[in-house]
DNA sequence: AGACTAATTGTTCACGTGAACAATGCAAGG
DNA sequence: CCTTGCATTGTTCACGTGAACAATTAGTCT
């Protein structure tokens, strides 16, 4: 491999010192005009390049974002992370992706990994904690945390999405239309939003004047199999006439089940998906559903990334929207 | 901030050299036994982490590895970024995205920013070019190319994905049930692989005794939105009788236009979809699809990385295969 | 001219790490 | 007791960059 392009390098070249190609090159006013063309030129010329390492040993920061997800199919976290890498691309930010899998341990491995890397500032879905208190360290670490909060050191944000509103809404929305069966498939983790949905769930049929039916709420690990089988037992019951998922994967699971069905998937039930994957929008009659403010979410996060340094720690929720199909 | 832990600084703490240090928390040989557990205990306890800048500058190589892709939504580009990821997390590599929309120009600022943080390898899916011959400066980077292979330099490997076999093999299947007016929608580009798909289309009518029928053979710019109209107009014409899709986007915007119809979406048409998004497993009755393999190029793209120094350059191709609907 | 500013360029140093070499201590052999 | 050899620890240096300070040049005013 050729040589790495060095201002010392460039200098030597040009017969003078270092720092006149440094200052040149940083745009610092004090150089003689016709000195820094000379110098521009012959970098361009040479393909020069800053060494981002030497910088950050210098203590300039690194320009360096860290982005923890559980995964990167999930089509919410897909459009997150691209809205988020289009961001960086903008303000010549390099993204670190590390995928957590959901668990502690790697979650851990990652952040140990920025801090390598001294990145600027890390966003992160954080991993499901076994318990409400349980700190994690992050040793100088700049961490903003999405869509969960936990107890993390270091952390100078939070944004979650609230779509606990857009349950109760589509409670209310169903019993309008004179659903009184009204089913639910949601998570049953304690610590993360599976309860609160449940609970919104609950409300929304207080409000509705309606009482639950236990037989067709069903909350369990929640998976693609998981919403499709708990949909299909629910289907083969024909009490319900209506169904709220309360999570993305549950909500693919019961639509696959849907589907199974063949003509009108919504036939003889009325159906709220859980977030807004593109495929949505093809399926016949269109869906109603609770759509996540991805994009949202992306902008927030690269708005905050500005302002790392920030004492207040802010935390703030995105409402999440009912859509009705048409 | 907390200042940050050096191996400096842990051996002022400890009262010894700094060499001693750094030869402890790298496992050299000549270090005392005893002297090497008080500064490994000691390490742990304040939170040390190497300083992966200081070791970058020293020449000791980065463990980073770029990834251009021309967006991550695309769940082609997600499942493949996400089974990269995953290899990355085990080998202890930092991967950094960046997307580049199909644009020669972004890929250029791209392949800047990663020679600024000296990536030890970069893997990408290049933007088309306008010119088969333009050659693309890698100033010393080290690139492996994925499904498209351009003339760029630095390139130690190359990935592609052939698909060729699979749309000739869909054509004869079809000819075999008895279809004789298949219709195909594909990209138009002459760079790309588009022009070799069409030409596979029609070596497989040739094989299988069939005569082309321009009016249901569309070539275009791909996108959902043309996949869609194009197969809204074919199924209006009510012509073709079956057909293939010659790309991801395309085909995609085919389903939907299927899907419009409702009943079963491939009751007077057999259909032939291109990659395999996950949705199109819950379509109803299944899909018939050219399955592209992405978990293998992945792992191939991991291999390879393990490789980077070899100096023959290697090119080869994976077989994307049909799968048929049961 | 002499002196004094302002503009421009140069020198040295630190950042964190590990190679290369230097120095210390200790035990065995004479 | 002194030498030799080995195990262990210490010192100095370079990597690329830019701040801080030093030095040089050119230009202006009396």
């Amino acid at each position: 491999m050729a040589n790495r392009v060095t201002i010392k390098s460039i200098a030597k070249d040009l017969g003078i010192s270092h720092m006149t190609v440094s200052r040149a090159l940083s745009d610092h006013p004090n150089v003689n005009k016709a000195t820094r063309d000379m110098i521009l030129t012959r970098a361009r010329e040479l393909g020069y390049v800053k060494n981002a390492a030497a910088k950050a040993m210098r203590g300039d920061g690194t320009k360096i974002v860290g982005l923890l997800l559980p995964n990167i199919i999930n089509e919410f976290y897909a459009r997150f992370a691209n809205a988020l890498a289009l961001a960086c691309e903008q303000n010549s930010l390099h993204l670190i992706i590390h995928l957590t899998n959901d668990d502690i341990d790697q979650e851990h491995a990652a952040l140990e990994r920025l801090r390598e890397v001294q990145a600027m500032a890390v966003l992160m879905v954080p991993a499901p904690r076994r318990t409400r208190d349980e700190i994690t360290q992050s040793f100088g670490l700049n961490i903003i945390q999405l869509v969960r909060e936990c107890s993390i050191e270091g952390t100078t944000a939070t944004i979650l999405i609230d779509d606990l509103s857009a349950i109760e809404e589509a409670v209310q929305h169903l019993a309008q239309q004179g659903h009184t069966q009204i089913g639910y498939i949601g998570a049953n983790n304690k610590l993360s939003s599976g309860e609160l949905r449940l609970a919104a769930f609950r409300t929304g049929l207080a409000k509705a004047g309606l009482i639950e039916n236990p037989e067709i709420v069903q909350t369990a690990t929640p998976s693609f199999e998981m919403g499709r089988s708990c949909t299909s037992l629910l289907l083969a019951s024909q009490t319900a006439t209506a169904l709220i998922c309360g999570g993305v994967e549950i909500s693919n699971g019961a639509l696959a089940a849907l589907m199974d069905r063949g003509e009108d998937p919504q036939a003889d039930i009325a159906f709220v998906g859980y977030g807004d994957p593109s495929y949505y929008a093809w399926i016949k009659g269109g869906i109603s559903t609770i759509k996540l403010p991805v994009d949202q979410l992306a902008q927030e996060a690269i708005r905050l990334l500005q302002y790392t340094e920030s004492q207040a720690v802010n935390t703030q929720a995105l409402k999440a929207t009912l859509t009705l199909r048409p």
